[in-house]
DNA sequence: CGCATCCTTGAGGGCCATCAAAATGCGTGG
DNA sequence: CCACGCATTTTGATGGCCCTCAAGGATGCG
């Protein structure tokens, strides 16, 4: 059916999930088209790896097609999580403008890319000024992601940021129609969520213990179950207009 | 002199400071006029006000010509600063292509703003391209801002925190020329400053006290005085490369 | 000179880090 | 199949950072 993922995917197999469930409607079909051949390379990697790292210069941006990656800035000892990928999400076109990177992109668990190199992004920028807003439009909805990161660093402890965090990657999976009802698989480790509450992982297993026994969401080794989504958007703090999906669910209410 | 914020903003009285100390040296003379002439109204606000509220959709952009912002969040009770605007800074560009706001733009003292439609911004994506990915840019830099926000705040005390703000914001004011050699005025009360740090004025009020007794900074009504920019630097783990100034200072040396 | 706002200090308690140690699951190779 | 190594998860005890509640001092403005 048009319009549905599926049908997107069969035509567009490496970009049909760029920003559905968001402005993906407002693509032309031959927007589409010159995103997906804007892809030169697609590659398939099985282990955890740090695919761009900060300081240095690229001349292609990726396209996250399958699985999961993690945008991180080192510290003297440990590694800060500073955001999160989903499949459909072009990770890096901040280092298309930015030219080198302040951050790196960590890949977690198996994941497959497309690389598109700058000069296809010039091109675009010079003739096709819509689809280049679409562009610009998904790197400011890391913006807006990261400014949530921040309030809710400032305002929750770390048993409503894992809430919260477990709200948002679940919200954005089912906007591109990934995960299920009850929940999502991920290979994300309780020392990858540490990193990205700025808490040990010591903690982040009591906090998950706590979430566990309030009956709101499970973790186990390669999957979150949600046990009550109400609860656990309250929990967190949640609300998801930020992630300026379609529809009116996604219109905060706004607080007093 | 050519290329001194004075002889830029004897041209370009509104819009002079725009990308000063980053990429200004790349905008032609052409795209330095068409960006002051898309300012269509300027505004002077002496007392604090919400001038972008969360929520709303608005028709022009906002540039700041003189004073401070703050990018709010409101919580159930509290506010939360998600980031810090000085002069020169497109404060909501974002709101071009996000629509509707995820945020709220908070005037900090006396702030002297201006107006561009967004009816000239899309003229300008249409027509120059090369602008627009200048535009494009200086979004992303409030991306990388927020980045290194999150990671400040997984990663430090309060009392850094603050060292760590009072760095940006000096550094930013030096790439456009305000502030001087001992430190910067500003109108932040210490209860903004909680509202940045995610803290309570109180504890705020106790990190400050330490960072005078370190002999590292000073705060006092309306100014900020820098003891020690080395430590401050250092105790905030501050590294400038994230604000992608010119010349090889703003290259982080990078941990092993 | 009264009021509002901002700044400062003290006491008690909760969240989370650190140090230490053990249990669990998983893949490899004998 | 079992032994082993390794990463991940789990639990306990102690202490530091920061919150809350409470109160008082400074500053600026009408």
């Amino acid at each position: 059916m048009p319009g549905t993922i599926t049908h997107e995917l069969a035509r567009f197999p490496n970009t049909g999930r760029f920003l559905a469930g968001r402005l993906r409607h407002d693509m032309s079909e031959v927007e589409k088209r010159i995103l997906e051949d804007a892809i030169y390379e697609v590659a398939v990697l099985d282990k955890p790896k740090r695919i761009l790292e900060h300081g240095k210069v690229y001349d292609h941006s990726t396209m996250l097609i399958e699985g999961f990656v993690l945008r991180t800035i080192d510290g003297e000892e440990n590694r800060y999580g500073v955001s999160f990928h989903v499949p459909g999400d072009f990770v890096d076109l901040h280092c298309f403008a930015l030219k080198r990177l302040d951050h790196n992109i960590d890949t977690i668990g198996e994941v497959k890319v497309g690389y598109v190199p700058h000069k296809k992004l010039r091109e675009i920028m010079a003739d096709h000024p819509h689809l280049a807003r679409l562009l610009w439009f998904s790197t400011l909805l890391d913006a807006a992601m990261h400014r949530e990161w921040v309030m809710k660093l400032e305002q929750l402890t770390t048993a409503r940021r894992l809430a919260h965090i477990f709200s948002e990657i679940w919200c954005r999976l089912r906007m591109v129609e990934l995960g299920d009802e009850t929940g999502f698989e991920t290979p994300l480790t309780q020392s990858d969520l540490a990193d990205m509450c700025g808490a040990t992982s010591i903690h982040v297993n009591r906090a998950l213990k706590e979430l566990r026994e309030k009956d709101i969401a499970q973790f186990e080794r390669g999957r979150v179950t949600i046990r009550d989504k109400r609860q656990l958007e309250e929990f967190g703090c949640f609300q998801a207009d930020y992630l300026y999906g379609e529809g009116a669910i996604h219109l905060r209410e706004g607080y007093a």
